[in-house]
DNA sequence: ACACTTTTCTGCAACGATGTATCCAGATGC
DNA sequence: GCATCTGGATACATCGTTGCAGAAAAGTGT
């Protein structure tokens, strides 16, 4: 059916295995020779297997990304990104969504996605770092976004607390001084949620601002959620002047239910959330947020991870990337 | 290094090809040996080798989906989707981005894109029928989302004359005479932006309102596109009192801009969109829509497309499926 | 002309699974 | 008792590549 190496070596009069020489760019082939290949393979259409390929050779040039849902803005805009950078280096990007669950996280690690992929990309959001050290084979990972603090891993990641601290200090200087934070539990101190709130709490301490618990709503990230988050807190009678939202949909589906129950963004309440996805800019009132570096972070995840399958990086101790980040000050909290 | 098929057998003292006939649900094997294989399976902890199997089989389990931009929130809820009612019946989908460009889209369709999938979830943007009708090799192709109107193809898609005209005629019923259409070109007649804008022209006819080429504003798909597009409109001095934009990002790129110059939505210029993200339900106003159905669209064309994968659909002609709408009223136009 | 490198090319095995053909043992039929 | 059948297992070739080792050809020095 599909035309094969061996068709090609036929119709050029050399052997199969010149013909590999000739696609994997071997040194010591005669020009004719190789002109003769390639114009045998141009003639006959011939295209690679890339299963055969990828067997004999035990790479597929795939990168894995493991992420909670695509669905979610910052992880589309990302991904997207991400798949942008690795095409640009010859690699796809393979894409597994987990829902955030231990169970699909670590079948993301152990299971046939794993197999498929050279490296992974891996957003941790239920695992912690022994359970993740403790995965089987030797792929290189790469963990993106979350700071699991762990020397064994390469570490992609963004200024949680400088950024959070930042902008908890923008809306103090704003004159605000009861900030809600939505989706953060209290207790949580790893991952994203727990160390922008370290961040909230060190703009307060610096502010000499009494921080109160009854201003952190544990919630999902989602939009329904900085929604509901936000009316539970206006039902219960907790007076706050600012929402900072720990992402932007969460944000957004705040200000949309603070809008709807008539209180005034940003002169009642301001609100800010964390991702800059391309919808902050165009909500209305637009919406502060911190711009995390996305671009630095795609380019320089996919790079390290290809620099470790192909054996570029070689430092036994992880990577450790931090991209800047930048305050977007608009209208939602000036 | 991994445990292969040749392990487990001399593991489970029993052929190479026992084991293949154990995983492979081989009718004739006695539950004794079947036991036997299992449990040294398990013991070993093998997996199978899901390129080798490829290479030999010829099937991936892996479906392709090419789309112009996946940041796109439409399209990442949609690949959210896809991925998900792929999972359920063990089959990956692998994401290739056009940027709605004609070299990108007849890479997916020829290139090794092809050749690492079973079958094509295909969102055509910048090619035509004939050209896609030419591609090499014979793997399942599904059409999605857009209505080239061939018999060659299997389709899956929304109404979208019959919901456009819904909408404009929703608008019309709430008074508006002046609707600017943003997102179509005048004489584009194929893919979603001409059918949607015939919906609107036939809503207009029903109503004995005539059209006004002035109100229709090509423009790109997305959120920027959208704002640029009504602020030229706006700057036009055109006289309007609603604005369809074409898809979601589009209408809430021209809120955002009408909002900011102080154009009052809904009151001085309704809005409506088409698509229903997430977002849409949280903008501010929240945004008259239209749902297309997408749940349904993702789970019958991936349907479909297994179907054909796997011999159980045959029919010689395209599979043609249409799913139903539904408007959603909301704030920006009641 | 001979030994010795270096360049150029080739054959064979292997990657890890599955399809086809076959073989063996026991049951069945007459 | 011998041919026939069927359930249950196996051997071998094969999918389309690449790694390894080595052969053939070409160049080098004496």
């Amino acid at each position: 059916m599909a035309v094969t190496m061996n068709d090609v070596a036929r119709a050029a009069g050399v052997s199969l295995k010149t013909v590999s020489n000739v696609l994997n760019d071997y040194e010591f082939i005669r020009p004719a020779t190789k002109q003769k290949v390639l114009d045998a393979i141009a003639e006959l259409g011939y295209e690679a297997n890339l299963t055969a390929r990828s067997l004999r050779s035990g790479k597929s040039r795939m990168l894995g990304l493991v992420l909670s849902d695509l669905s979610a803005p910052y992880y589309a805009e990302l991904a997207s990104r991400l798949m942008t950078v690795a095409s640009a280096r010859g690699y796809r990007v393979l894409v597994e969504q987990s829902a955030a669950l231990e169970a699909n996280e670590l079948s993301a690690l152990h299971g046939p996605f794993r197999q498929l992929t050279d490296g992974l990309l891996f957003t941790p959001l239920a695992l912690d770092a022994d359970t993740v050290a403790d995965r089987r084979g030797s792929k290189p990972l790469v963990m993106l976004g979350e700071h699991i603090e762990d020397p064994r891993f390469d570490l992609v990641t963004m200024k949680n607390i400088g950024a959070a601290q930042a902008m908890t200090a923008h809306l103090l200087a704003g004159g605000r001084r009861r900030i809600a934070v939505l989706g953060a539990a209290m207790e949580d101190d790893a991952g994203s949620p727990g160390l922008r709130l370290t961040g909230y709490r060190e703009a307060l301490a610096a502010a000499a601002v009494d921080f109160d618990p009854a201003l952190i709503v544990p919630s999902g990230w989602r939009r329904d959620a900085g929604a509901s988050a936000v009316g539970a807190l206006l039902d219960s009678g907790v007076v706050f002047d600012a929402v900072f939202g720990l992402n932007d949909a969460l944000a957004l589906g705040a200000m949309h239910e603070l809008l709807i129950r008539g209180v005034k963004v940003p002169q009642d309440v301001a609100v800010a959330g964390f991702d800059d996805i391309d919808e902050a800019r165009f909500a209305s009132p637009a919406l502060t947020t911190v711009a995390p570096g996305m671009e630095e972070i795609a380019e320089r995840s996919v790079g390290l991870l290809i620099d470790r399958v192909e054996g570029t990086e070689t430092s036994d101790e992880g990577v450790h990337i931090e991209a800047g980040f930048e305050l977007k000050i608009r209208a939602s909290a000036p």
